[in-house]
DNA sequence: AAGTAGAAGGTCAGGAAAGGTCAATAATGA
DNA sequence: TCATTATTGACCTTTCCTGACCTTCTACTT
């Protein structure tokens, strides 16, 4: 408990807790700096810590100017209507299902119509039809990304 | 939003905002200047962030009197935008010139940040790296398919 | 008209400033 | 013990910034 890793964990966890905006901005070399530790160090919390099961993404950019940016996914009721969604989908996601789920996610009210209509374009467009070894797998894979994205608190 | 680069564009964005003609005419070597950077460092900002398809031209002269001149593209309103986006996707469509164009459809109030988010985290996702032949080239496609999708009546 | 000096902007390579990756080692705990 | 988790450091990629050198244009001189 009193190791490094979950130090930065707890730290980064309150400033994330009191942003107003469902994210921080900050930079590696300088967090590992308050920390004193490598900023390879920075990674490993992000890696095991701030992932997308536990509720969070993280982007970043680097050269002159570069940074960290963690957001929070919502973890409230319809945080969990995610996560049942994503038990859902399992390995393999069809057409016929991936519509339903949209549909169900319209009715829902979690997604407009334009999104949905987005989303089946793409995933269920038959301009792909041939090209992939395993679209089923591809298209669940694709469909827990797009419940992340919808989830982000940043939006 | 420390670098320079950063604020050069923020600074050019702003005035380009107040400019009633819809362009800017500027010299280079007095913007340079302005941010006391040498002025290959406003060509480097020109080229990354005032791309086509972010929605930017730029002219310019040398010599005497010369000077750079920054046009603002306007996506005709009434669903003209889609032959000129068609244009600008081509064929193929890399990551970086995908996410140029959802921002631009943003900033034109075209699509909602949601429906950008979507679409880019599906398009641009690392999820899939390496799965396909020639993804840049399904990208187009996609991205195609997508702005039928957006042009729907009934959505 | 031709030539030329000076005043723009353009290009490109290299260095600096971020963050990313990976493998080797250390620490921890069942 | 020994398997998992944590920590470090060496090396890599991306983005930014600078400076040296190049090209084009105008204006002036002869």
């Amino acid at each position: 408990m009193g190791n490094l890793a979950d130090r930065i964990e707890e730290y980064l966890k309150r400033i994330l807790e009191q942003a107003s905006e469902g994210y921080i901005m900050l930079q590696r070399s300088e967090l590992a700096g308050v920390f004193s530790c490598v900023p390879s160090q920075i990674n490993y919390v992000l890696d095991t810590r701030f992932t997308v099961e536990r509720g969070y993404l993280v982007e970043s950019r680097r050269g002159g100017g570069g940074y960290l940016r963690i957001v929070r996914l919502e973890l409230g009721l319809e945080g969990q209507y995610q996560q049942v969604m994503r038990q859902l989908i399992g390995e393999q996601l069809s057409r016929d299902r991936l519509n339903g789920l949209m549909d169900r996610l319209v009715n829902e009210e979690l997604v407009t119509l334009r999104e949905a209509a987005l989303v089946k374009s793409i995933l269920s467009g038959d301009a792909l039809s041939g090209e992939f070894r395993d679209w089923d797998v591809l298209r669940a894979r694709l469909m827990k990304n797009i419940l992340t994205t919808l989830s982000r608190e940043d939006l």
